[in-house]
DNA sequence: ATTTAATTACGAATTATTTCGTAGATGTTT
DNA sequence: AAACATCTACGAAATAATTCGTAATTAAAT
């Protein structure tokens, strides 16, 4: 009873935790900077240090201020953060139904040969799992 | 060259649509009790009223004010507007890997041996496409 | 015809998000 | 040490989305 989740991030949110998880620890400059890169117009610093300041509130990164530059680091993973923003967005647009979405995303775009050979795969795993009520079956870190 | 593609739908705004979607044409009374029954706490009629008002002109929904009580419907198509919202989303919490996308919607999730089935015929259509380059690939409607 | 009910239009308060300017502190350079 | 640069904190403007109240209109009921 505590510890409440950290909350959906917002678009600017997500966007800095993406520059967290593929670089790692960051201070503001540096996530600035790669914000800066991929975007057409530049982003403020201060706008940056603004969303990570709110973003330590909501314990959606944390900070080491030992140093005058504090450093900043994602406090979400990255599969977990995905998969909630993935529900809501099912529910919100496919009305909860994941197989929508996905026949959605197949079908109405381009898909390599090699990534279907990847979900081919997936589906063979899946279908394993299934069909092999194993023990326990942990793996939701 | 003008016709302005209709604008990406909040959620408010995507909630009413799937009641036109499901439902077809209705009034902003019939509306309104539809998104008053699916939530917890009721929506206001003027609340309905506004951002229908709103999506009008938007151009996500027209409709017929030949009566007192105006008839609204859908103005997009569920899978267009299904498929542009699934794009923003693939790029905001994936960056564009629409692979990533269906692996995490599989992998974390409990799907059906139905589904998994449904998914194999669909990656069975694509590759049949994909190994035949066809004269012209129409049928996106 | 009066009253009552339902409907539309519209202004505006509320909340969330994004943005940035400015002040103050701290370090660096000359 | 004086000037300069960099950094944090914070207030607040700008924008967007959601919500609802109120007034005016029109229809229905009595």
């Amino acid at each position: 009873m505590s510890k409440a989740p950290p909350p959906k991030p917002t678009d600017s949110e997500l966007e800095i935790l993406h520059v967290l998880w593929q670089h790692g620890p960051a201070t503001v400059r540096a996530i600035n900077d790669h914000l800066s890169q991929r975007r057409q117009v530049e982003v403020g610093y201060t706008t940056t240090l603004k969303i990570l300041q709110l973003m330590l509130e909501k314990a959606l990164v944390r900070r080491d201020d030992a140093d005058r530059s504090h450093v900043y680091r994602a406090a979400v993973r990255e599969q977990e953060t995905q998969g909630l923003l993935l529900d809501k967005f099912v529910d919100a647009t496919f009305g909860g139904s994941a197989l929508k979405l996905v026949m959605q995303a197949l079908g109405s775009r381009q898909t390599s040969a090699d990534e279907l050979a990847q979900i081919r795969r997936l589906l063979n795993d899946i279908e394993i799992q299934n069909s092999t009520p194993n023990s326990d079956d942990n793996d939701h870190a």
